[in-house]
DNA sequence: ATGAAAGCGCTAACAG
DNA sequence: CTGTTAGCGCTTTCAT
């Protein structure tokens, strides 16, 4: 049916093996064909249209040139949220480049565990996880069919890959920034608990309203999550608490959850940011179109796909010269949505790291 | 290294020939092993943690049972676009329904040609197109490879395969609300010329204003496209026109455009809808969050990926009785950016074809 | 019901 | 520089 490496050796005069020396001059200081062989082998090839075939390459060699991206939850949050778009966008770009494939893999929570037995399958010579669940079935998987794997926004655990950006300090812009415009009374919309990074960027969070000597308020800080409808919810619940309780700012858990908290600010004859100033999370373009335009600390997630991309690729190909746990720094992308008045921080620098340079 | 095929015959004590046959029991009226064996085969391969090779059976079958999926244009509109999102989340849901996998591909217009070769190899048994372009190179490879391809929203071509929404009517439902609503001057943002969707749109824009009697105004016909900027720059233009010439209804090409629109009417202190009505297309998540709420065309945009991965395994595996080129019916989803009032249409019934049931 | 043997298309020693 | 040969792990006739 299709033409083989056989049909191009008949044709050309010469063995198979010529042929697939030939073809794949690229591994080549062993220069093992003649330019004259390797003349008849191209014109052979080229008149039966010869393509190669790699699933047969694979068996041969072992290795398949494909990478698995696994992404995280059930669709909803894959659908609704750019961050993937631009974690794949990253990805996509180093695979090409690289001259890799992609698998693509949803982890739907509940069949987790059995399709991590379908999925970690010899096709793939490495497995990247965004934001995986800590308990997945994946990471036994792998480990047991010793398959590398790097993930990206995960908790750092000794001896696995990961690339993370620098959450704890992202906190610390948000609330800096906060509290550098005067604010004292900052609620803090906290990501899923599941979620590796929410933990961080509440620490950062804290411990720069400590460092400011605002007391931190605990019924400020409250469980919320990266849909819009949970910022929403969670900030409705902040306003109820009467005009004294009510917080003058809000660090939302990422953008959606911001335009969410907008939304109730909104909704309850508010105004961001006059009575009350929102910070966002990642940056996404989505943070462009909110009204007004958002606040935002800003993770370099299309950068952070490459690396994790790039990672892994490196890895597979025995380059241990990497770093295995980069943290990628975070800066903060001021819009609107805090009011533009900036005054002196408290530990007397004139700006926050993140404009300082 | 791995554990085969042949270390689990020993250890069962048979012939590799009846492992595979137990291990693909499913394909099975042959019963070609019995209980006993079967049993002892099961055991064995539990007991050494054995995994079929997918990559030896597709060399050896020539199925591959992976699906590829080519997403369009570059970068931005990959990332910026809800619509990518969610034709995924069908195509995904199908596919792993099917137990396919899928090999992800995008085009970026540039490297399109010389990637179409590489990409079109024989580890994939189908190929799933979102809007491909024109004159894509990927056709010709898929044609001489003979590997079968399904597209999404793209020109119905005879021969080809592919899912489509019905834009036409699309145009007319966005039209025939704006007309109902009393609207004698009305704008239509069309979507970029290189994509399938615009003109059918555009015509059931046309026919529906000329049914109604309203002279069709060219200038209020303007090129934009799917892209905020590009909905907000064509309104600007709209808007300079001088309140004579001025629309007071907006049929933008998608969310996107329309949510591009809202800001280019809103920045010239008009309202919206009070003082222009503004319709999108697709219905993607986004359109909740625009402000107002957006009134659009909702296109059932999973359910194509699904249906597209599904005639393409339904192809795949032999069946012929699928429709070729299903077309799939849109709705209007009413929302605030129009008002809310309805009046009879012009043709005497009450409501349109969307709520007419 | 079972097994031997011949591939699938390619790579990689190894020997000329 | 070139060709022969033996696999990669699995499926699939075809005998038994």
């Amino acid at each position: 049916m299709a033409v083989t490496i056989r049909d191009v050796a008949k044709l050309a005069g010469t063995s198979i093996t010529a042929v697939s020396a030939a073809l794949n001059n690229s591994s080549g200081s062993t220069i093992r064909v003649s330019q004259a062989t390797r003349e008849r082998i191209y014109d052979a090839a080229a008149q039966l249209g010869y393509v190669s075939n790699p699933i047969a390459k694979s068996l041969a060699t072992g290795k398949t040139k494909v990478l698995g991206l696994m992404l995280p939850y059930a669709d909803a949050f894959v659908d609704q949220n750019p961050f993937c778009n631009q974690v794949m966008s990253g990805i996509m770009r180093e695979v090409v480049h690289r001259h890799y494939n992609l698998m693509l893999y949803t982890a739907t929570s509940g069949i987790q565990k059995d399709r991590a037995a379908m999925l970690v399958d010899s096709r793939i010579e490495g497995l990247l996880l965004v934001m995986p669940p800590e308990d997945s079935a994946i990471f036994l998987k792998c480990k047991k069919r010793n398959i590398p794997y790097v993930s990206i926004l995960d908790r750092p655990i000794a001896g696995s890959w990961s690339v993370n950006s620098d959450d704890y300090t992202g906190g610390r812009m948000a609330a800096e920034h906060l509290v550098r415009l005067g604010h004292k009374r900052i609620a803090h919309l906290m990501g899923s608990q599941d979620v590796s990074t929410s933990q961080p960027r509440a620490r950062g969070f804290r411990d720069t309203l400590e460092l400011a000597g605002i007391e931190v308020q605990e019924e400020l800080i409250v469980q919320s999550g990266f849909d819009w409808r949970l910022g929403m919810d969670s900030t409705q619940q902040l306003l109820q608490r009467g005009l004294k309780h009510m917080p003058t700012a809000i660090f939302a858990a990422n953008d959606l959850c911001a335009e969410g908290a907008i939304r109730a600010i909104r909704a309850s004859g508010l105004s961001v940011p006059d009575d009350i100033a929102v910070v966002g999370y990642d940056d996404t373009w989505y943070a462009t179109l909110t009204q007004p335009p958002l606040t935002t600390v800003h993770m370099p997630i299309e950068e952070m796909g490459e690396m994790a991309a790039r990672m892994l690729i490196a890895r597979l190909e025995g380059d241990d010269s990497i770093d295995p746990q980069p943290v990628l720094p975070v800066s903060l992308t001021v819009r609107n949505s805090c009011g533009a008045f900036s005054a002196p921080f408290v530990d007397g620098t004139k700006s926050s790291p993140a404009v300082r340079q």
